[in-house]
RNA sequence: GCCGAAGUGGCGGAAUGGCAGACGCAGCAGACUCAAAAUCUGCCGGGAGUGAUCCCGUACGGGUUCAAGUCCCGUCUUCGGCACCA
C-alpha cells in the first residue's frame, strides 16, 4: 500500500460530502429515534480559529456516532451576523456589512468542510438574513402584545465609547462587553423584556438541564434569588408628621432592633418628590449629580470609602420598636435591587458599620459578639447561633428563632411581608446601533406606540453608508429620515419608526428552533416538525456564555412555550461547557487574538484527521489546554499505523485472540463519545493498534468494526480505507454491538493485598469464589502471610482484588 | 470578600473507593544505516540493593476505611465566575 497523501484523500471526500449530502437530517423519520445536536453557531467575524477545532469536533463526533448507532440526527450550524465584527469593518472600511457578513459566512462554509464536519448545510441560517430575522421581529410582537416589553425611561447601563445601552450580561464586572470600556448610569428611553418576571423559571430551566455544576452555579448566582423581608418605615417630617412610607429589603430581619439609620439609592424618587421637605436640598441635588457621574465600575471598585448625604428633616420611623432615625443617601444602594433603600444595622452590616463611622451615627447592638472593630454580621451570628440582646421581648433568644418570630410579628402587624428577591433585572432590549434588527413599532401622535401588522413583517434595515450615532446619541437609523417617517398603521396619520435596533443577543436567542424548520415562511417553524425534534439533545459551545446567552434562551423558549409557538420549556437536555485553546502566555485564542496558531495552518501541515485528534488528544473537553505541536509526532505515527493495517489483513471473522480487546474497545467507544470524552477514547484506540501491531495482523472483520469505531474523530481516513477494503461507504454502515460476554476473560489476575499493600498477582478463574481463594493463598501463597502474624480478616471483592489483613 | 473548579512524573494528561502514572511527547540505550533522518525494540516517579525484592510517593496536616489521587475536616496555591445584592 502506498503512503497516506491526506491532501488528495481528504479532499476527495469533503467533495463526496458536499455534491451528496449524506448528513441531510430527515424531518419525521419514524424508523430511527432522534438526536439533536447543536453547537454554537459561528459570531460572523473572519476565519475560524483554534477555538472552533475545540468546540466543533467533540460535536461532529457526537453527530457522525450517533447516526452510525442508528440515530436520525440533526446537526446544524449557523452564523450569528448581526454583532459588532460586521458593523465595524463597516465603519473602519465603508464596507457594506450585508457584503461582510455574505463573505464571512462563505469563509466559515468553506473552513468547517477542511475539518471535515458534518453539519447539514441545507439548514444554515444567518440571523441577519430578512428571511430569518422577520421572525425575531415577530417574537418580539409576541412579547409585545403579551405585556412582556415595555418602553421606559430609566437608569441603564450604557458604554461612552460606543454610546449605546447595554444591559448586566453586556456590562458584566462593570465593562462594556463590545469595546471594553467602563460602563456609566445614563438615564434614557429604553425597550425592556420582562425578563426578571422569569427568574423561578429560569431557575428551574437550570435545575432540569443536565449541566456541570460550575455552570449551574454561575448562573443561580447571577438569577441571585434571595428571600427576606419588605417592610415599611412610616416617613415624618421635622415635626413628627407622617406623610409617606419608605419600604426595605432585608434578609437580616433579627437586626430589626438595631436600625440606627435608613439609606436610600441616589435615583430613590423620594429626592424629588419630597424636595420641599429636605432642608439641604442643593447638598442632596449635588450628592445626586455627583454619584451620576461616577462609572459604575468605580461606585463598585471604591469600596472602602463611604458616601452619602443626610436627608435633612425626613425622618424614619421603626416599625418594630417606634424609633425615629435618620435617613442619608448613599450610592452603595442600589436603585434597581430590591426597593432601592435599606434599613441600616451599624453593629451586624460591615457597610453600615463603615457608613456609620463616616458620618458619626450611633450603632446598636443586638446580638451577642465583639463588634467594638467591625461588624459581626449574618454569616457569623448564624453559624454560632448567637443569643440575642436589647430587643424587647425577643432578647435572650437564639437567632435563628428570633428571625422567624420577628417576622411574624411585624407581618402581623400589616409592617412587613415575606417576598422573594432576584438579582437578575429586566433585559434593556435597544441599542443606538444601526446593524441589528429593526423594532417593528411606530409612534403615532394619534395612537401612540403601535405594532406593525404580522403580515408587514420582516421589517427591513433600511440601506445607508451612514453606520454612526448622531450627535445625541441616537442611533444612525434616525438619520435615515424616508425610512423613518411613514404612516401608522392603526389610524394612516403620520408616524415615525422606532430607529433602535434590537441588540445582538436577538438572533441568537431561538435559533435553535429555526434549524428545525429553516424555511418556513408561516411560523417560526412547524410544531409538529418542533414536537418531532424536540429539545436540543447536546447543547456544545464556550462557558462564556453561560450566564448570557444561555439565559436568554431559557427565557424566550419559555415564553415561546407559554404562548403555544414550541412544545417544550426546556430548549437544551444537556449543555456541554467547552475548554479553551491557551497560547503559550497561557492566554485565550480567539478570534481576536494576534497570539495564536491559526487552524488553516495546521490543517495545511497535516490534514483534518491529524488536526482533530492531536487538538483532542491534548486535553478534555471541558479544560483548557495550552496549544502545541508538541505530540503530533504521536499522531502522524497513530494514522500511519492505522493507514498499514490494510496490509496485515489475515482471516475474515473476529479472532479468538482480539475478541476481548475488540468488544472493550467497542464498550468504551460508544461511552466516550457520548461523554465527549475524545482523549480517552483516542488514547483506547491507540492502544488496541499498538496491540495489533504485537500480534501482526488484523482480520476483516476486525478491521471493520474498528474503522467505524474511529471513523467520528477521523472521518477521512476511515471512509477511504473501509472504501479500499469493503467496498462501499463507512457511513451506511452500523456501528458494531459488543457482547457483555466478551468484557472480561474467563481467567483473571487478581492482586492481592497485605494490609491494604501490593504483595503479589494470583490468576484465577474469574467465578472463583471467596473460599475457593483463600484455600489458594493459604496453600499456595502463604509467604505472603509474614512470620508470626495470623490472618485476621480476608477480604475478596469478586474479580477486582484480595486484600488479607494480618496481625 | 463570596461562590465554584482544580492541584498526580521533565511535559500534556489517565485512573465506577480496589494494581497510581493508561495513552502520548520529550529523554536514554540498542537495532537498521557509510552516515543522518525516518522506522523498530527496550528503559523511563524518587531512594536502597548485584538481584529477587523492599521503602517512600498523587500540594500540605489530620481523619474515616480491610483499602484513599478519589470520601470527610483544616491549611496553602492556582484558575474561573460574581462582587457594596442589603
Amino acid at each position: 500500500m502506498k503512503e497516506y497523501d491526506f491532501k488528495k484523500i481528504e479532499k476527495k471526500w469533503q467533495d463526496k460530502w458536499d455534491t451528496e449530502k449524506p448528513f441531510r437530517a430527515v424531518d419525521f423519520d419514524t424508523t430511527r429515534p432522534k438526536y439533536y445536536v447543536l453547537y454554537e453557531f459561528f459570531n460572523i467575524s473572519g476565519n475560524l480559529h483554534m477555538g472552533h477545532l475545540k468546540g466543533t469536533v467533540p460535536a461532529d463526533a457526537l453527530a457522525r456516532y450517533k447516526r452510525l448507532a442508528g440515530y436520525n440526527v440533526l446537526f446544524p450550524i449557523g452564523g450569528d451576523a448581526f454583532g459588532l465584527p460586521a458593523e465595524n469593518a463597516a465603519i473602519k472600511t465603508g464596507i457594506n456589512p450585508k457584503d461582510f457578513v455574505a463573505k464571512g459566512m462563505k469563509t466559515v462554509t468553506e473552513q468547517s468542510k477542511l475539518i471535515g464536519l458534518s453539519f447539514d448545510w441545507d439548514r444554515t441560517i444567518c440571523t441577519s438574513d430578512p428571511a430569518y430575522y422577520k421572525w425575531t421581529q415577530w417574537i418580539f410582537l409576541q412579547l409585545l402584545k403579551n405585556d412582556k416589553a415595555y418602553k421606559k425611561e430609566g437608569y441603564v447601563n450604557f458604554c461612552p465609547k460606543c454610546k449605546t445601552v447595554l444591559s448586566n450580561e453586556d456590562s458584566q464586572g462593570g465593562k462594556c462587553d463590545r469595546c471594553g470600556s467602563d460602563v456609566v448610569q445614563k438615564k434614557r428611553w429604553v425597550w425592556f423584556l420582562k425578563m426578571k418576571e422569569y427568574s423561578q423559571k429560569l431557575l428551574d430551566n437550570v435545575d432540569r438541564i443536565e449541566m456541570a455544576d460550575n455552570l449551574k452555579e454561575a448562573q443561580r448566582n447571577w438569577i441571585g434569588k434571595s428571600e427576606g423581608i419588605e417592610l415599611t418605615f412610616p416617613l415624618v417630617d421635622e415635626s413628627g408628621n407622617e406623610f409617606d412610607k419608605v419600604t426595605v429589603f432585608t434578609t437580616c430581619i433579627e437586626t430589626v432592633y438595631g436600625v440606627s439609620f435608613v439609606l436610600l439609592a441616589p435615583e430613590h424618587p423620594f429626592v424629588k418628590k419630597y424636595a420641599d421637605k429636605i432642608q439641604n436640598l442643593s447638598d442632596a441635588e449635588d450628592y445626586c449629580y455627583k454619584t451620576s457621574l461616577r462609572s459604575e465600575f468605580d461606585r463598585m471598585s471604591d469600596v472602602k470609602s463611604k458616601t452619602g448625604c443626610e436627608l435633612k428633616g425626613i425622618y424614619a420611623i421603626n416599625p418594630a420598636n417606634g424609633a425615629k432615625v435618620p435617613v442619608y443617601l448613599a450610592d452603595f444602594v442600589l436603585a434597581n435591587y430590591g426597593t432601592g433603600a435599606v434599613m441600616a444595622v451599624a453593629c451586624h452590616d460591615q457597610r453600615d458599620f463603615e457608613f456609620a463611622d463616616a458620618f458619626g451615627i450611633e450603632k446598636l447592638q443586638v446580638i451577642e459578639g465583639d463588634c467594638a472593630e467591625r461588624a459581626v454580621e449574618k454569616k457569623e451570628y448564624l453559624e454560632a447561633d448567637s443569643l440575642m440582646i436589647n430587643s424587647e421581648e425577643f432578647t435572650g433568644m437564639h437567632v435563628k428563632e428570633a428571625k422567624a418570630a420577628i417576622a411574624d410579628k411585624l407581618v402581623g402587624m400589616g409592617a412587613a411581608e415575606r417576598v422573594t428577591n432576584f438579582r437578575m433585572q429586566d433585559w434593556p432590549f435597544n441599542r443606538q446601533r444601526y446593524w441589528g434588527e429593526p423594532f417593528p413599532v411606530v409612534f403615532c401622535d394619534n395612537c401612540g406606540t403601535v405594532p406593525l401588522p404580522e403580515d408587514e413583517l420582516p421589517l427591513e434595515l433600511p440601506y445607508t453608508n451612514d453606520y454612526l450615532p448622531n450627535e445625541t446619541g441616537d442611533s444612525p437609523l434616525s438619520k435615515v429620515t424616508e425610512w423613518v417617517e411613514c404612516s401608522c398603521p392603526k389610524c394612516g396619520g403620520k408616524a415615525v419608526r422606532e430607529t433602535d435596533t434590537m441588540p445582538n443577543w436577538a438572533g441568537s436567542s431561538w435559533y435553535w428552533l429555526r434549524y428545525i424548520d429553516p424555511h418556513n415562511e408561516s411560523a417560526l417553524a412547524d410544531i409538529e416538525k418542533l414536537k418531532y425534534w424536540g429539545s436540543v439533545d447536546c447543547y456544545t459551545g464556550g462557558t462564556e456564555h453561560i450566564t448570557r446567552h444561555v439565559l436568554y434562551a431559557f427565557f424566550w423558549q419559555n415564553f415561546l412555550y407559554e404562548i403555544g409557538a414550541v412544545p417544550s420549556r426546556d430548549p437544551f437536555i444537556r449543555k456541554m461547557g467547552s475548554g479553551l485553546i491557551l497560547d503559550d502566555q497561557g492566554k485565550k485564542m480567539s478570534k481576536s487574538s494576534t497570539n495564536g496558531v491559526s487552524p488553516l495552518e495546521v490543517l495545511d501541515k497535516y490534514g483534518a484527521d491529524a488536526t482533530r485528534l492531536h487538538v483532542h488528544f491534548l486535553g478534555g473537553y471541558e479544560d483548557n489546554t495550552p496549544w502545541t505541536y508538541d505530540g503530533i509526532k504521536g499522531i502522524t505515527n497513530f494514522i500511519d499505523n492505522v493507514w498499514r493495517l490494510q496490509d496485515m489483513i489475515k482471516g475474515d471473522e473476529v479472532s479468538e485472540k482480539h475478541i476481548y480487546d475488540l468488544n472493550r474497545l467497542i464498550k468504551k467507544m460508544g461511552e466516550d463519545y457520548e461523554d465527549l470524552k475524545l482523549n480517552t477514547a483516542i488514547a483506547a484506540c491507540m492502544k488496541f493498534v499498538k496491540g495489533i501491531n504485537a500480534d501482526g495482523y488484523i482480520t476483516r472483520e476486525e478491521l471493520r468494526q474498528f474503522l467505524i469505531m474511529l471513523n467520528p474523530l477521523a472521518p477521512h481516513i476511515t471512509s477511504e480505507m473501509y472504501e479500499n477494503v469493503f467496498g462501499g461507504e463507512l457511513i451506511n454502515d452500523k456501528w458494531p454491538e459488543y457482547d457483555e460476554k466478551y468484557l472480561v476473560e474467563d481467567t483473571v489476575e487478581i492482586p492481592v493485598q497485605v494490609n491494604g499493600k501490593l504483595r503479589d498477582k494470583v490468576k484465577v478463574d474469574r467465578a472463583i469464589t471467596a473460599d475457593e481463594i483463600r484455600k489458594l493463598i493459604d496453600t499456595e501463597y502463604s509467604s505472603l502471610i509474614p512470620d508470626g502474624k495470623s490472618i485476621v480478616k480476608f477480604i475478596y471483592v469478586p474479580g477486582r482484588i484480595v486484600n488479607i489483613v494480618v496481625k
